[in-house]
DNA sequence: TTTATACGCTTAATCGTTTAACTATAAAGT
DNA sequence: ACTTTATAGTTAAACGATTAAGCGTATAAA
């Protein structure tokens, strides 16, 4: 079963490859081929089960219609949920998606980078690691399309979408103190990553502004230890001086944990403290009561990141756009 | 900044493309290319950052190093995870792989299907639809490498790996019944594919060969309107007359929905009844109690799905295996 | 001296598609 | 009759890499 190409379709009906192509690709007006050859090639090409070489129409036109996508770990949820949309978005536009992990490993960053720009890909959409800045940096010198999502770069100029961490994780804590909690914790991942830092300040300032902040009830979570680390920093956080009666998680995976390990405490939610969480989790479903988590518009932000990167493949040298999207409280008590 | 090709290195360095190839691709040795020039190339490779372009060698090789995946969907945990391990197994081998989701249509099959082919994918690695058979058994009557997972088509012979789904059932059903229920529902999707008549077959042969089958205990829910049928199967399944004292939920989106029910239905697990899952859900981290479930070896379906592609690709005439592997049954109460 | 052979590299075809440039014929315009 | 225009195609180069076959030159063997 030889595979058939253009050549074999034009061999069959006598005619050259040129003709077959201009058929298949819709253009006959400007190719001028008459409506009978036309008609006759597009029949003959159903009928051997014609199927166009992607690899040599990429390497004709210099494009490949994909698209490498980048995340930290696929079996994440929120980046499964990332990878659903921005898959289906890109699909419209005619591009396939290569997804790769980094398992938040820098070198694996630059390892992906490469294999697929070997690949020829049209363009990145990347969740980058803590110090991935440099690979990412080295694409947006070469004008290569380049989109952030859910972690920006400020310092270099890529495209980028991501959510206004600060705000949402300020409102998330006002929450908190609105429902009368005082003494709040923070667990999140140690990182220099802007959206850790920024969920970080937001917590910060929004506490600061009612004179509750504590630096003591900050607890940094290594992403490689983090098993070990939560239940350590979630004890430390609930020692009896330190009253805590209210705590704010960072990430998906940190409440999921976290939460667990204040159920293996016996600490009721929300009698005993109150919690709010960045990101839901499927597990909040199980829960008896609703737990309030900040929501972040996913199918959104995997449409504009495949929007943004489209426009920049159209406009390699054009502006690249940063999006800041807003996230909202679900399931707070208190309205806002 | 032009792409930085086999050819440019040959120009600045004076030689042919043919022998920067040859050293590139570490055949020196039967193309007798001296040691000298195969240095010299291996440096100014380096130094123009060549990248070599896998368009055009997969156009002249006549196959990509890619791999294409193709799922019912990727947001779902167990996809995820699957995918991950999958990817992971596949970067082994000099792989890429390429995602796609169905959402169970057949149609969207078809055209995931297409699409690979056309990206010239080496393989496939598939979770099959409902009906998705008539697009599997061209590829395999085409002699294209392809290696179903988690569902098989027992009819064709695509090579597949997929658990010991009747085994599976059975034990966790004679878990029940071990701990005492009598009454055991089903709750399990209405489709044909052979993993769930199997999962049914499980459950119904365990069930009568201790004499407690009742065929109103069997609630089969619509894939597309789940959110809806489980709701009203858990409260049909628990009248007052039918004297439910155990569920089986047949996958992790039913275990999900449903315990969420019983919930809502203040029915206290394992008090009131007793549940038993296939697959693990995050969420069973936050009951009170340890849910029971089967366990699926997701890592080693991986890579085993890669291996068995990896074997076809290499000799696509070959014998397609089908790998079964046994499932584990872990949180009960009652040992096996 | 002649012939074989090993060495070191080049030539050129090939994979499947696209597309600018060209050719050939007919019809229309002047 | 001659030029222009429209029609309906074809030719051939190009994308980047691979590789069988070829070709000088030098050394070894006969």
């Amino acid at each position: 079963m030889a595979r058939v190409s253009i050549k074999s379709i034009a061999e069959v009906l006598g005619v050259s490859t040129a003709t077959v192509s201009l058929v298949l690709n819709g253009k006959e007006k400007e190719g001028r081929v008459s409506k009978d050859v036309a008609e006759k090639i597009r029949l003959k090409a159903k009928e051997m089960h014609y199927e166009p070489n992607n690899l040599a129409r990429g390497l004709r036109m210099g494009c490949s219609q994909t698209i490498g996508l980048i995340v930290a770990d696929i079996s994440n949820l929120f980046f499964a949920n990332l990878a659903f949309h921005i898959q289906e978005h890109a699909e419209k536009y005619g591009y396939s998606v290569i997804i790769t992990n980094t398992n938040e490993s820098d070198l694996k960053l630059e390892k992906m980078v490469n294999v697929l720009k070997s690949r020829q890909v049209d363009g990145f959409i990347i969740v980058p690691t803590e110090h991935g800045m440099p690979y990412v940096e080295t694409l947006v010198k070469r004008n290569i399309p380049t989109v952030l999502v859910d972690r920006n770069f400020a310092e270099i100029k890529a495209g980028a979408v991501v959510v206004d961490n600060y705000h949402a994780s300020a409102k998330a804590v006002k929450s908190l103190i609105r429902q009368g909690c005082r003494n709040i914790g923070l667990i999140i991942y140690k990182s220099r990553l802007q959206h850790m830092r920024e969920r970080k300040r937001g917590y910060i300032d929004a506490i600061t502004e009612h004179g509750f902040y504590n630096p003591d009830f900050v607890k940094e979570i290594n992403y490689s230890t983090i098993s070990n680390d939560i239940p350590i920093a979630i004890e430390s956080l609930l020692l009896k001086e330190n009253r805590i009666d209210g705590i704010f998680f960072a990430t998906n995976t940190l409440s999921m944990l976290g939460i667990k390990q204040l159920m293996n405490m016996n600490r009721r939610i929300p009698e005993d403290l109150k919690v709010v969480c960045f990101d839901k989790s499927d597990a909040f479903d199980f829960m008896d009561i609703p737990i309030p988590y900040i929501f972040q518009p996913l199918p959104e932000m995997g449409r504009i990141a495949v929007e943004l990167l489209v426009e920049q493949i159209k406009e390699p040298s054009g502006e690249r756009k940063c999006v800041e999207l807003q996230a909202s409280l679900v399931n707070s008590p208190v309205n806002n």
